[in-house]
DNA sequence: CCTCCACAGGAAGAATCGGGCG
DNA sequence: CGCCCGATTCTTCCTGTGGAGG
């Protein structure tokens, strides 16, 4: 070996990819520099938030869209885009995102928009220990010492104000009234049209000055934006022809959402990689289709309840049982009555009390909407009226999700077969 | 036609949880 | 840290209902 031949090239050299080129610009966490299909509402953005440029404060907006519609970067952009044409101009705008699933008690968005302003290290305010309002009046002190306009974003607002209600809202609209020398304006983002009925009327009426909808993108859209990431995600010629379109194609079906696109085609990349193949197929979407659909179910069974993962596991459990006598898959159905009969068996062997009938209902209707399992209410006329309950999912995402379950997982395992050698030390 | 099965799902209140405050 | 109160969860009791069988 010579010597300026580090042997660890060869490592790096064995882990370069030969599919992707930059896997992160497939990440959610990535901002393209380009988003098509978004002109309008980057339009309407522009004509409401360009006021800022001149000193004024830009009326207040409100962002509606189903999740991966692309509010997220297309506000994060336009931001972006503000603050590099106010210190071109030298105008003193700052843009400022905070995501109310992480920030999600009003002292912490109050925090986040002080700190955001604050660039000596000792002034910052500390995470806990001060009264919400003493942090309000500071942020008050911070914005009037900044002295331009401010615009913050608060994504998912909606959880926000579930969580803790619509206060740190009504503050942050009338703050304005408090200063003189700068003024602050507010995009909300928000999953739920319905959420603006939450509100008090005072709030509704001050945040929603300004609305801009984000439809959800239909295939052909959804291509475009493939196509744009694959260029720099991937290396040229990699992708078959129909796999972008056929990415696209699935996303759009369910819910129009450009995440799931994205995830899609990455994890289809990565399956081809690991089967060390140089090209991505449309075999390998199909794979990563059924791969998210797995972690899907598998989230979703993580973050039930007890009973919810009880009432799952007696329908699990039925459904193997009817498999077992040779019954398909998409024929085998329960009803409310003999699935409470196995919920019951179930909570015995866990050791633990059941609820009632009644709560029993109510978690399979919780699963029936989070779509774990599919329920249809159904007269069978002398036999009464019921719900026709069956597993909507592949039974192996069920069973994998419980088994990875720290409560539900023992209910798989099989009784561990007693050694000769335990035998002998059990028998003296 | 009526009946009555086997529940659905609303209402109200009890029980329990959790997070905010001193 | 404990305590308290509001929110959430769960129970109890209830009325309503589509249709096979009488
Ligand atoms: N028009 C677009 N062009 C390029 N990428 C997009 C576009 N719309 C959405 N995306 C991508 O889709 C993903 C989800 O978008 P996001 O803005 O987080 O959705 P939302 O906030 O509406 O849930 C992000 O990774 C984003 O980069």
């Amino acid at each position: 070996m010579t010597p300026d031949e580090n042997p660890f090239d060869k490592f790096l050299q064995s882990k370069k990819s030969k599919i992707f080129k930059n896997k992160d610009t497939l990440l959610h966490t990535y901002t393209p520099e380009r988003l098509p299909h978004r002109d309008e509402q980057i339009n309407t953005l522009v004509d409401i938030l360009g006021v800022a440029l001149e000193g004024h404060a830009p009326k207040n907006i409100m962002v509606y869209g189903m999740t991966g519609s692309g509010k997220t970067v297309t506000v994060k952009y336009i931001l972006k885009k503000l603050e590099e044409k106010a210190s071109e101009i030298g105008a003193l705008v700052r843009g400022i995102y905070v995501n109310c699933e992480v920030v999600d008690t009003s002292y912490r968005v109050l925090q986040t928009i002080a700190n955001n302003l604050i660039s000596e290290w000792e002034e910052r305010i500390p995470p806990t220990g001060l009264p919400t309002d003493e942090v309000y009046t500071k942020l008050i002190e911070i914005l009037e010492k900044y002295g331009g306009i401010v615009v913050v974003a608060l994504d998912e607002i909606d959880r926000l104000v579930k969580k803790s209600g619509d206060s740190v809202i009504y503050m942050l609209t009338r703050i304005n009234e408090s200063l003189k020398h700068s003024k602050l304006s507010l995009i909300g983002i928000a999953n739920d049209i319905n959420f603006i009925d939450l509100l008090d009327v005072r709030v509704r009426s001050s945040l929603v000055h300004e609305k801009v909808l984000f439809p959800p993108y239909n295939a052909r859209q959804l291509e475009d934006i493939l196509r744009d990431r694959a260029k720099i995600a991937f290396y040229e010629g990699v992708l078959e022809p129909s796999v972008i379109p056929f990415c696209a194609a699935a996303s759009a079906r369910e819910y129009g959402d450009a995440r799931v696109a994205l995830d899609l085609l990455r994890t289809a990349g990565e399956i081809a990689e690991r089967n060390g193949e140089s090209k991505v197929r449309e075999g390998h979407v199909r794979l990563a289709i059924k791969r998210l659909e797995m972690d899907t179910v598998i989230e979703a069974i993580k973050t039930l309840p007890t009973h919810g993962k009880a009432v799952l596991y007696a329908l699990y459990k039925k459904t193997l049982s009817e498999m077992r006598k040779g019954k398909r898959f998409s024929e085998i159905e329960t009803t409310t009555g003999e699935l409470y009969q196995e919920y019951l068996n179930v909570c015995y062997f866990l050791g633990i009390s059941p609820v009632t009938q009644r709560r029993f209902t109510d978690f399979v209707s919780y699963l029936d909407e989070i779509g774990l399992l599919n329920a249809r209410i159904a007269s069978r006329g002398r036999y009464g009226r019921t719900k026709i309950i069956k597993l909507a999912s592949d039974i192996s995402y069920v069973e994998e999700g419980l088994k990875s379950d720290p409560e539900f997982g023992s209910l798989f395992m099989r009784r561990p077969v007693q050694t000769s050698l335990e035998k002998y030390f059990s028998s003296i």
